[in-house]
DNA sequence: ATGAAAGCGCTAACAA
DNA sequence: TTGTTAGCGCTTTCAT
């Protein structure tokens, strides 16, 4: 009569029957065995075993009310940088009930609203963003959804909570370091012009003002970045502003192009020319001479801010709700000619 | 009595009344919207809008059973080769009523067994794999699963379906190229030792045995692949090969870090040293001297493979189960000091 | 500590 | 074309 469709694999009641208990009691073997006496809860593991018995997250989830989905939306999949950060979500993540859902917002602000909206009303268990650039509607809809959310990448006023550093200081910190080295007439290059981008080049602006008589040279594109595009930049600032000693980049694929075009032009690095990154890609250190660049612990962000909401969603108290995970300028020969060795410069309230 | 806990969202329930008809009448007008009479249609859509009702997925999945969870296994998340394919992959699935679910193997089969076990018990509807050399184990547990299974990366036999290229031919080809543009002492270096890595060894062997005389002289280590790898490896060899005049790399991570380590030695490239690398990441361009490679499309693979899965979950016949991507030789500067310009030596049957 | 009954929100089966 | 009924597999409520 009824069998409608069953899926023909062995469910809960099933484990019961074997068993020879209540199909509640096989739940709650699983989901809390304190609460089931050690006799029938071996005979339970048993039948699990047995019928080789998988529970069905769909009727878990249905039935409980909770989701085990949290949500991440990053700007894009493909820069090494949210590789990183997804790699240490994935990692922290993995022996837990959650699951990841990614979203890829193609740092289209409109992209994300809608991503935002498609993945709330899938209920999500909790959320992680990158920046705290979102559009207001976004913020003011995240400011009353009842899951917690998480915003990576950077420090200060989070909707709920985050963990970054500030790209300013850091940025601020690098063209620091230049001056410290004798450099002066100091350059900026830019890409993509996404928000991070934009708090480096305030951070360029800032470093120089320390510097008596220092005026700004800045070029930035909104196309998105690479090591041909940072060469490009940098044959086209080099054609228009002669006299520049040193050029900050607002990330390493831009440093790495500037590098192999002051090579193309046979601009001496660092003694005619410093450069200074930031991100710290692993290609940096190995270049010649070495790219002197700003680190920050992607992979460790990612898996604080997956912490972070493991702990609310645990309902344990979380210490810190705004973490800044601080930055290390990494001075290597790129900007040194005499300094050629590898140290840092930790800057860091938040450890 | 036995209101129990009720979401407080709205349900199809709320929607039907309001819309007054029954609520399988709303199920249908949501997932087929011909099966129901214009008017009804209507007022239905405006009760959708006017309770802002969004369809509850798990009980949909439950009911139906039918799960929107396409399971893809990468070896990696970090590798820029793996992030190229997860944009096709999250591209062409965005607009789909399907959900990528992520696992990173690390490149272990261990791994890989466990990841397959745990993802096909919740059912998916389809699976991604890379490569052909799951283990005998999992290749026969995923022969008879129900759901359609794709491999990428390479061309060969595969589960189900599969789309990629002969990394072998491809690497036959690259070294191909260094022999004609008249290198004799041609050199191999490999990193990470993972199966497409030791195919591409195979094509350098292949290639090296058309050339009268030609010995191998190879590098590999099975410790990841990276630029500063690439570049003490390649030192490595230069100490104790001291008359090779052209290196073939396993990846353009290793062909970069080869080139920093020629330009560290005042090594001239090409013309005492020709590179080849594999993959054409976006800085082997912008070298200097721009880095020959072999060029995959690894996004329109990602793209592909999932509309192959996509094809048959929507019951449409897959043309070629088993397509050959194929690959390009591009050919730059670093291996022809005479010919610098970009030439692509188209190979492929599939198109 | 254990169980019976109800129902989470939806859709397949059957009927009208 | 539309509705009624049962039930997907699990967990909550309430009772013992």
């Amino acid at each position: 009569m009824k069998t409608r469709r069953a899926s023909g694999r062995p469910t809960i009641a099933d484990v019961a029957r074997l068993a020879g208990v209540g199909a509640i009691t096989v739940s709650r073997a699983i989901r809390d065995p304190n609460q089931v006496s050690e006799e029938l809860r071996n005979r339970i593991e048993e039948a699990i075993r047995e019928l080789n018995y998988v529970p069905n997250v769909q009727a878990q989830i249905l039935a409980s009310g909770q989701s085990n989905v949290i949500a991440v939306l990053l700007p894009s999949l493909t820069n090494s940088v949210y590789a990183d950060v997804i790699r240490g979500i994935y990692d922290k993540v993995a022996p837990t009930r959650f699951h990841i859902q990614i979203g890829n917002t193609r740092y289209s602000e409109q992209e994300e609203d809608r991503l935002v909206a498609l993945f709330a009303w899938q209920r999500p268990a909790a959320m992680l963003l990158a920046g705290l650039d979102q559009s207001e509607t976004t913020r003011s809809f995240l400011a009353d959804a009842e899951f917690p959310i998480v915003q990576i990448m950077e420090h200060g006023p989070a909707i709920d909570m985050g963990i970054g550093c500030s790209h300013k200081d850091a940025a601020r910190a690098a063209v620091t370091h230049l001056i410290d080295c004798g450099y002066r007439r100091i350059a900026f290059l830019g890409a993509r012009k996404d928000p991070r981008m934009m708090r480096r080049r305030d951070g360029y602006r800032e470093a120089l003002a320390a510097l008596p008589g220092a005026k700004p040279i800045e070029l930035l594109t909104p196309e998105p970045s690479g090591v041909a595009r940072g060469r490009a930049l940098f044959s086209q600032l080099l054609d228009t502003a002669t006299d520049i000693d040193a050029v900050a980049c607002g990330n390493d694929d831009l440093a790495l192009g500037a590098l192999f075009e002051c090579q193309a032009r046979g601009i001496a690095v660092p003694e005619q020319m410093g450069i200074i990154g930031f991100n710290d890609l692993e290609m940096a250190a190995a270049a010649v001479p070495a790219i002197s660049t700003v680190r920050i612990d992607r992979y460790e962000m990612g898996r604080r801010a997956i912490g972070m909401l493991l702990d609310r969603l645990e309902g344990k108290k979380v210490g810190e709700p705004i973490v800044d995970i601080g930055f290390d300028v990494i001075r290597r020969a790129s900007t040194s000619a005499v300094d050629q060795g590898v140290s840092a410069a930790r800057s860091a309230k938040g450890g």
